[in-house]
DNA sequence: CGAGTTTGACCAGCGC
DNA sequence: GCGCTGGTCAAACTCG
């Protein structure tokens, strides 16, 4: 997991610093349209990596799928989701999870939507810990997490999980930004 | 005072 | 079976 490869090249300076943000914009009103970016579109940008088979990975696998790929622009992780402390509670099928890496000096990326924070743990292999929010939306039950990368501090793996039910609730100039960037690759 | 953060504890899955 | 790890909960706390 800790592995996702979001990064794409710049058309213009060949530098790969251009994050894919999913759900991101005024009329993205869920991950479907980030889903759309899967395979290879008529500009010739690949998107790879974004699948949307039910295939149950294990823990193991994904390590595997990660390790194996040069890049790739995420991956989906079915697992059953825990149940965590509540017992007697049926398991629920994990939502499509959706990653990518952001070169930035903040770990919160402004997205436009509102995050709760609701955990934080240290990670095995990592000195930075890794951040669980979900959506404060009434309803909207999205997750992300947020790392910082040990092998290069300027580089936060963002793990969205779920598609938001709501449009985005502030449209923030950073975010803009990056939106301006991500209509680069978009093909249409 | 409400919303958000911090943090230790708890739980389940997985590998050995 | 046991230990490790990731994910979640929830009480206490902070902040605006």
């Amino acid at each position: 997991m800790e592995n996702y490869q979001m990064f794409f090249p710049c058309p213009s300076t060949g530098q790969s610093s251009y994050p894919l943000i999913p759900n991101y914009s005024t009329n993205m009103g869920s991950f479907n349209a980030f889903q759309d970016f899967q395979g290879e579109s008529s500009n010739g940008t690949s998107f790879l990596g974004l699948r949307t088979e039910n295939h149950v990975p294990k823990r193991a696998e994904v390590k595997q799928i990660s390790h194996n790929r040069s890049s790739f622009s995420g991956d989906i992780e079915t697992d059953q989701v825990k149940p965590g402390k509540k017992k007697g509670q049926l398991k629920k099928i994990r939502k499509p999870r959706y990653a990518f890496q952001t070169r930035t000096q903040v770990d919160i990326l402004d997205d436009g939507y509102r995050w709760r924070k609701y955990g934080q743990k240290a990670v095995k292999n990592n000195k930075f810990p890794r951040s669980y929010y979900r959506c404060t939306y009434q309803g909207c039950n999205v997750k992300k997490q947020v790392q910082r990368l040990t092998k290069d501090e300027g580089i936060v793996v963002t793990t969205y999980e779920g598609a938001h039910n709501h449009s985005i609730e502030k449209q923030s100039d950073t975010f803009e930004h990056i939106l301006s960037q991500m209509q680069i690759y978009t093909p249409f």
